[in-house]
DNA sequence: TTGCGTGCAAAGGTTTTGCATGGCA
DNA sequence: TGCCATGCAAAACCTTTGCACGCAA
């Protein structure tokens, strides 16, 4: 896979080298601009956007749908999640705190293979995302309810 | 959950009207604004936003993530979604095709109650979406391969 | 040299906000 | 009558696109 990944620019560098060094956050194409602008070159947000269009073609970078506002998220998803590393992580988002957990659990794995094998569905669970309130809310408030 | 609801308007009538009689369906703002305009008297599209806004305050409507662009969806999610009806349904979308699919299965119940025991987290599985690839498409995708 | 990548600016679409007016209670 | 809701327009926001120039191969 390098033949037809096309030039080999600083900002292409620049792009993947900060995802690579930030792979368990999911950050905004903002957040990613801002970032490189403020460390070194400013960066053109078309390029930014150009550069993880190509990068999500090629697989290296993994694209989510989080943000409760119109603005989508990328993480990195390089050469272990392709072999399959990070494929058996579920994400966990609170509605009401906006905290993002990752849950690597065996009992998940079934959810999968039920869904394959039952309903013809083939789930990625690197780009799944499941909604609800996490412990720290729920006792929030419960506490206020009471 | 009647009093401070706010005045009864005929657009908030129009905009509660036109998602109880589609229950089943995920529509964006724009179609629903588009659906509204047609079918009677314009109406503002700040109007529809300022509405759902409310409707989801007040948990008759959910607000969903769905769309690929940065448009949201909504959906009912009236009386009997409250009384736990329509909290046992988790959704499919296939990445290829965009479809949509509703999924009503026991088994996947365990999953939410195995998160809710063993990771304190609990799951709102009529607001998850799990991503993949549907049968239909992973055929058309190995036929391609081969 | 060729052609892709970049940067800037402008356009596109979605959602929010300000302000004067209209309608519910 | 008081106050919320509406409608219009403008703004804010995220993302894409056009075009000329620069740089990798």
């Amino acid at each position: 896979m390098s033949r037809k990944d096309g030039y080999q620019t600083k900002q292409k560098a620049r792009v993947l080298d900060f995802l690579e060094q930030h792979p368990a956050q999911h950050i905004t194409a903002a957040e990613l601009l801002h970032a490189l602008t403020e460390n070194g070159t400013p960066m053109g947000s078309a390029t930014v956007y150009r550069q993880l269009e190509k990068l999500e073609a090629q697989g290296l970078v993994r694209r989510y749908s989080l943000d409760d506002r119109g603005s989508a998220c990328w993480q990195y998803a390089g050469a272990e999640a392709q072999s399959g590393g990070c494929m058996n992580h579920f994400h966990l988002k609170c509605t009401v705190c906006g905290t993002l957990f990752h849950l690597d659990c065996d009992h998940l794995h079934e959810i999968a293979s039920h869904v394959a094998a039952e309903h013809g569905f083939c789930i990625d669970p690197s780009r799944t995302v499941f909604y609800g309130v996490c412990e720290t809310c729920a006792n929030a408030a419960s506490e206020e309810t009471e």
